[in-house]
DNA sequence: CGATTGTTAATTGTCAACAAACCACGTTAA
DNA sequence: TTAACGTGGTTTGTTGACAATTAACAATCG
């Protein structure tokens, strides 16, 4: 069993700037050239043009044919309340399933996800907060099949994150969080779930 | 005003494989090699990648790093019932908001949709239908707000589309669009949101 | 006989050069 | 003055060649 040590370029480039994207330090509209971007990673226009699309279809970034792309704008209210609505249904869908199971190994890197954020906040190291935030919800709907949800829920919590200004409440969202586990850990099914739906705002 | 004629060449590659995927006439697992679509259309591999890469994040390719693309197989019963929740989120949020203005246009468009989706029946034109199927609920989200929602509607409908057994019953899937019309026309919002909803399945 | 290791053919990943499209700016003419 | 029209420079789109990786098969060893 090998891991994949060095994975593509494209995937490298596009790891890097869905973090810079989503840290929010750009203002919507920023551009981003390839040719700049090429040399700043050191590598070819075609890997950067391969993140480039795959940020695109994810929804961070906004392109035009033959002009180039642009750091996407936050959601309209009215996408953003959809989209609300979308990742609600996909981690209560995805909490369910795991309460058919139970599985242990899901608690176990969920506490240690609750560990590290709760470090990660006392220190304040912002950007790895918001790491910490999206992993949890990820450990979430990759424990529903196998990781089937994945693909569909990616997009939008990444649409979600966009410029999100709601990382700042850095205490009471790890207490939310720490309220799911809670629940899970006691079997609560319905009440883990009201307070997972509940915390997604 | 000039109108795109010739769009990119990776959108007419992705456009075109996209109806050869959603016909239905691919067995899953079927592989998609660049250097034989380069000759198929006659362009380089560039554009061929960069369309087989929008057809993976649309979910209806599955793609391993160094290996290739294959068609993806139908999702799971229970990726299906999730994502036909989010379908039914994101088209019913469209209808609602459509009745906060009912524009006249859209139901023109919707009439016309339906009298071409008739005759396509009647003449068993298969292909077309499922275009004119799509087509239908894309007006829908369309219609809310210049189209904000298409992006995120898009891969969730694809992924239901994808080897669809349901085209088959051409005329019930007829009557229940044309009852949605009826009621938008009616002015019943309760009533059209409803038949909309139990229409997505 | 089974498992492991080389080898090879096929396929994707990457690169640099060239072509086409777009945008801003200055010019011209009504 | 203003609107239309070229024009130059910048950026994306496309291409073909080359490098890296994979999977299947053959040979080797325990």
């Amino acid at each position: 069993m090998r891991m994949k040590l060095v994975p593509n370029l494209q995937e490298q480039v596009a790891s890097h700037l869905r973090l810079r994207i989503l840290s929010g330090q750009l203002a919507p509209g920023t551009p981003f050239r390839e040719q700049v971007l090429a040399e700043e990673f050191g590598v070819s226009r075609g890997p950067i043009r391969d993140a480039l699309l795959t940020l695109t279809k994810e929804g961070l970034l906004h392109g035009r044919p033959n002009v180039g792309v642009r750091v996407a704008a936050a959601p309209s209210p009215f996408k953003r309340a959809v989209i609300v609505n979308l990742r609600r249904e996909i981690e209560g869908a995805a909490l369910a399933r795991w309460f058919q199971t139970r599985d242990a190994a899901l608690l176990e890197r969920l506490d240690a996800n609750l560990a590290e954020y709760q470090r990660a906040c006392a220190a304040s190291e912002f950007g790895r907060v918001v790491e910490l935030d999206m992993a949890f919800h990820r450990l979430l709907v990759e424990s529903a099949e196998d990781g089937s949800l994945v693909d569909v829920w990616l997009p939008v919590i990444l649409r979600m994150f966009l410029r999100y200004s709601r990382h700042r409440m850095l205490v009471e969202s790890y207490q939310e969080h720490a309220a799911v586990v809670a629940a899970m850990h006691a079997g609560d099914e319905a009440g883990a779930i009201a307070l997972l739906r509940a915390h997604i705002v």
